[in-house]
DNA sequence: TTGTAGGCGTTATCAA
DNA sequence: TTGATAACGCCTACAA
């Protein structure tokens, strides 16, 4: 069923029937109720692909995720798609697991005219190719603002939430606070551990310890727990830059025997909704998870309508919540 | 950047340049360089909206998911992402929520050609209008087969996995099984169901409760098995429809003094891994979720390349596999 | 082995 | 207010 088709039942053009399609101003009422009724009778769908094409506009958007089973990330898509649909626009989903191959196979799309724009919420930084592979084409850096590439970001201040975590753990009496941070490709990890580091040393805490893991999963927080309870002196209290993390952490505190918070106490970072993650409560960091995709997505189509807009880095505000553990 | 630049800058035809796009055979190996310089020269990408509006194929899979946030959900997600990579196909991922504006948002782009077939994961049955929407494009329905509509289907065997669940429970010497179910509106609760009913009649086990939950997380397996604890005569096992409200359930029977399996004999359904939704062992059904997505692909592409190939409706093996807690 | 030209289904520019 | 018609960028008979 094409335009063409709908045209001859309706006895008038195809720019008509056009017309009709796209709310066009200018179509004699009496001939527009012809077209809708050709329509709806021969069951006509407007071929998207063609129509892509002609006006080089797809209203999709490529979404590069590292990890979809992350519910932080999935959280900030979320936001991503409320506010893509609320501008008509469609999400194409890449959950790359961090392989290059199948991000590259995905950015296709970008030159490819098959998406207007690219999100990605990787670290892109260790992913050389990929932002060749971007070119000038729009796109936000979600949740990891490197400003040494083209692409806008919305992030928070990572440095300042560190700092902030190791104030609270500081102000309630605690002198040994380990740091559970990822590998070092991420942004976020190098600006939450310098924050970590700075205020620790203008504290004038001299212990330091920071444990690196290189999985985001609760496993990988107990797996580092036990190794930091191995230490000739164990920390009192534990950072850990994500809520899962923490939560790992957490677990293996306690089947250590310890208790939580007299014996140590555990920050995470994220604000993931709690129960679905991890059971016991926990202080941690709130990241606007969702507002996050939302301005994303804002600052994308900004620039896909307007190549000529700035590249901008949007910090966002965090906030310190305390659910009782820390 | 359109091909013709390309074949001017080669000296040849845009036919050839196409031909060597597309690796056809009979390219003299010599001008086949000549094109392939000219294109690295041009930083010549390919418009795949007009390939696949030539070809009337775009090699995209829309794949319909109810939660994102669900690890049932995300493990076949991944299945259905390896596969679909495996084949050149690319996924588009809309995360409904179960909100049938977005789903027909979505659904329009299958009649709109910009994707080849659609794999919904939803309870299609509820969805009246949706249905419609999909027509007689190739379609699967994965972990959800409902026979009543025309696509191919790919699950597992429901009844007879919760059968295996309660005979298992009984066989323990459990007398008083519980379900936690969500709501009818997914075929596998209606079939889970029935095959908890009908094995706790052939068993002669009179005690049956059905504790309904209309969200599948955390939360809504810790409320379930509150209510539970209260009624008179409490149950000395649970059987739960997934691991998530399982491990919800196992915290509120812990949080109310029980000891888990002693008191209380605990069972999910999925095999999510473990760990990263909730800390304690579990004993479960095993879905094989990778390859319920990998299946999924496959049935899709069959139907995709050969639009007469039957309607087929697949069963997977599950396992019953056995984590120490019931 | 290569080139010419028509068409995929739209939208948009002109004329009428 | 409407209708021809030329693109959009590609693939593919068919012809050379």
């Amino acid at each position: 069923m094409s335009i063409d088709k709908v045209a001859r039942l309706a006895g008038v053009s195809t720019a008509t029937v056009s017309r009709v399609l796209n709310q066009h101003p200018g179509v004699k009422p009496e001939t527009r109720e012809k077209v809708l009724s050709a329509i709806a009778l021969s069951n006509y769908q407007p071929n998207l692909l063609a129509r892509q094409l002609r006006t080089s506009r797809s209203r999709m958007l490529l979404v590069l995720v590292p990890g979809i089973t992350n519910p932080f990330c999935s959280l900030v898509v979320r936001g991503i798609e409320e506010e893509a649909e609320l501008h008509g626009y469609h999400i194409l989903l890449c959950n790359s697991e961090s392989r290059p191959t199948r991000e590259s196979a995905y950015l296709a799309l970008l030159s490819g005219k098959v998406v207007d724009g690219v999100i990605t919420m990787d670290a892109i930084s260790c992913l050389p190719g990929l932002t060749a592979l971007i070119g000038d084409s729009p796109w936000v850096q979600c949740a990891e603002g490197d400003p040494a590439y083209n692409g806008s970001s919305v992030t928070i201040d990572n440095r300042a939430a560190a700092a902030a975590v190791v104030r609270h753990l500081a102000a309630k009496g605690r002198r040994r606070i380990a740091l559970i941070n990822t590998d070092m490709r991420y942004l976020y990890s190098h600006q939450r551990e310098a924050g970590y580091r700075e205020t620790l040393e203008g504290l004038g805490l001299s212990w330091c310890h920071v444990e690196y893991v290189d999985e985001v999963d609760y496993n990988a927080g107990c797996a580092a727990m036990t190794r930091l309870l191995q230490l000739p002196q164990p920390p009192d209290a534990i950072f850990a830059v994500s809520d899962v993390l923490a939560g790992g952490a957490l677990h293996s505190a306690r089947r250590a025997g310890l208790t939580v918070p007299q014996d140590l106490a555990v920050m995470g970072f994220d604000g993931v909704p709690f129960s679905a993650v991890t059971s016991p409560p926990l202080t941690t960091i709130e990241q606007p998870m969702h507002q996050l995709g939302v301005r994303s997505v804002q600052l994308l189509l900004a620039r896909i309508k307007n190549h000529r807009v700035a590249v901008v880095h949007e910090v966002l505000d965090w906030k310190l919540v305390e659910r009782g553990s820390a």
